[in-house]
DNA sequence: CAATCTCCGACCTTTTCAGTCGGATATATC
DNA sequence: GATATATCCGACTGAAAAGGTCGGAGATTG
């Protein structure tokens, strides 16, 4: 529950990728697939999206590809995510209007609204220059495993 | 994206409820199914998830139904969703674990993992109680709506 | 101008979620 | 003790979303 999707952790390694290797040219759909082990038209896809939300620039032809549309310090990772994955609801019932089937019924909106907001500062604080400078130092870490 | 299943809200609907009506006996799922418009044996379901996961007691035969386990204030709404949902992971790729399909080649796992720790923080630090107390004060307050 | 390389949009398959139905078990009341 | 009520448990069905695949359109280079 509340993870991300696939989309959205191919399009964040993608926007590192580009940030790592972008400044010296383009990089094809295909090159960053293949870096990832990722399926070529499924990653054309997301990049596709983040065109349109005008996070890349996308070069046809020949040595084409895409590069990043501004400097990757100045890109949030909540940006990335909203951009391939649509917009960041914790509750299932509130929709876009605010509305809710249960409306004046459901009562555990406001105390969940924090949450969400919350997790949207999280993100938009997370740059991707900082994933890429933060894997430079490659820490392995510990992983926080979760027992359900 | 990111958002709780209906199962996780309809859980904490339920809790909410047990926290402000369970104080003069149990509540039968029916009960809580009307109030709110859940399908009853859905949320039975859930309930049962709850009672064994220890957040909820359970009363068998006639004027039985459900009471809280703990007092509402040292129960979570991280307890809950988890109980319901199984574990949070905020990638999607990481397992129970830590293992990852592009293992070494995937580095946003790092940066990720913080937002992750970060959003069970925030859900450990919402209780019941105050899900119960917020509502209580019922303030409309504006509702954050993220234009897709 | 033509061949090659790339992006682009629509389609299909698989998995997950949400809700449903049946029967079994335990308790309180009559 | 019989009955009505309520929880409990499994499996099943339909709907929605995710993940992945295919062929076509556009641009660049030789």
């Amino acid at each position: 529950m509340l993870k991300l999707t696939k989309k959205a952790d191919y399009g964040l390694m993608a926007m590192k990728h580009l940030a790592e290797h972008g400044e010296r040219g383009a990089c094809s759909a295909k090159d960053v697939a293949d870096a990832y082990g990722i399926p070529q038209e499924a990653l054309a896809k997301i990049l596709q999206r983040l065109v349109k939300a005008g996070l890349l620039h996308s070069q046809h032809g020949t040595n084409g590809g895409y590069t990043l549309a501004r400097d990757p310090g100045k890109i949030s990772a909540f940006e990335v995510i909203r951009a391939i994955d649509g917009p960041l609801f914790i509750t299932s019932c509130v929709t876009v209007r605010g509305e809710c089937d249960q409306s004046n019924r459901c009562s555990i909106r406001e105390p969940l609204r924090r949450v969400s907001h919350g997790i949207e500062e999280l993100l938009r604080g997370i740059t991707i220059l900082e994933m890429k400078e933060e894997a430079a130092e490659d820490g392995p870490a510990e992983l926080v495993t979760i027992i359900g």
